[in-house]
DNA sequence: TTGACGTATGAAGACTTGTTCAGATGAGCC
DNA sequence: GGCTCATCTGAACAAGTCTTCATACGTCAA
């Protein structure tokens, strides 16, 4: 663990490092393997455009398919299948009303980052701080 | 814009509209599509697991391509495409000292991401509010 | 019950995306 | 110069993803 001179350490395996210390320490620092998927995976899914969008819309509050189609300009069923996948990560909800569906968002920590990024695109860079003020103001209104 | 008995309408196109004004409203709020596109890469970029990791790695402060493929158990050459897709997105940006490339990340909110994420897989599902409290903090500091 | 409707689902196809391997580039060292 | 080393790049392949079409399911109204 102590530093050694640059140019040779090895970390576990045998895999060329420099800065020896600075490995280990990022290596304890990363969260674990099954962490980091789960966080790429909620970031993957607000990665496609379609269910951004959809997601976008569903912070105005709960909505049908068919509205939900009609308000991000998608097709029918695209949206279902988007909208199972949603289902599948408990990032929505469904609530069945006769034969219509209403979805809402069900995940904090996706209305977050949500939050954030529209604050973000809404004042092009700077972004930081009043996202944070932002955010917190629309997560006290979202419970 | 007026209300309208439901189960009737269209919004622009001939497409089904059960709640018309509902569907006004998103549509208005909604960004425009260029910004929803720009989002939704920035949350594709971080809905890699390697990348992410690349990521977190790099909240630590500057690493070389080699540490960071140490650290982070992946291929040099794998982290080196990876390293070029995001620096074509201007989410790090790499210093080059001798043969040696030191990457660093180069986006506000991009960290303000991976804060708000990280402060939520620490404590579980609560997250919110110290999520943000943690983000601001770290934000701060980053400069 | 029958038909229309809103939603859900399965399968197929075109399209992305990530990894790997091989080789190229350019800096440092003898 | 010639060698090694860190990084970059291109091509190819495997794997995953999104959309579409067709169809199935449950609900409501007549």
């Amino acid at each position: 663990m102590t530093a050694m001179h640059p140019a040779d350490a090895d970390a576990g395996c045998g895999i060329r490092v420099v800065d020896a210390d600075r490995v280990a320490v990022v290596r304890s620092a990363l969260p674990e393997e099954e962490r980091v998927a789960e966080a790429s995976e909620v970031f993957s899914l607000l990665g496609d455009p379609g269910r951004l969008k959809l997601l976008v819309a569903l912070l105005e509050g709960e909505m049908c398919v068919c509205d939900l189609a009609a308000a991000c300009g998608q097709g029918e069923s695209a949206v279902s299948h988007q909208l199972r996948l949603l289902r599948a990560h408990r990032v929505v909800t469904a609530r069945r009303s006769g034969r219509m569906a209403y979805y809402r968002l069900a995940d904090a920590h996706v209305r977050l980052l949500l939050d954030v990024t529209l604050a973000h695109l809404d004042h092009g860079e700077p972004g930081t701080a009043r996202a944070v003020e932002s955010t917190a103001a629309s997560e006290r209104a979202a419970s």
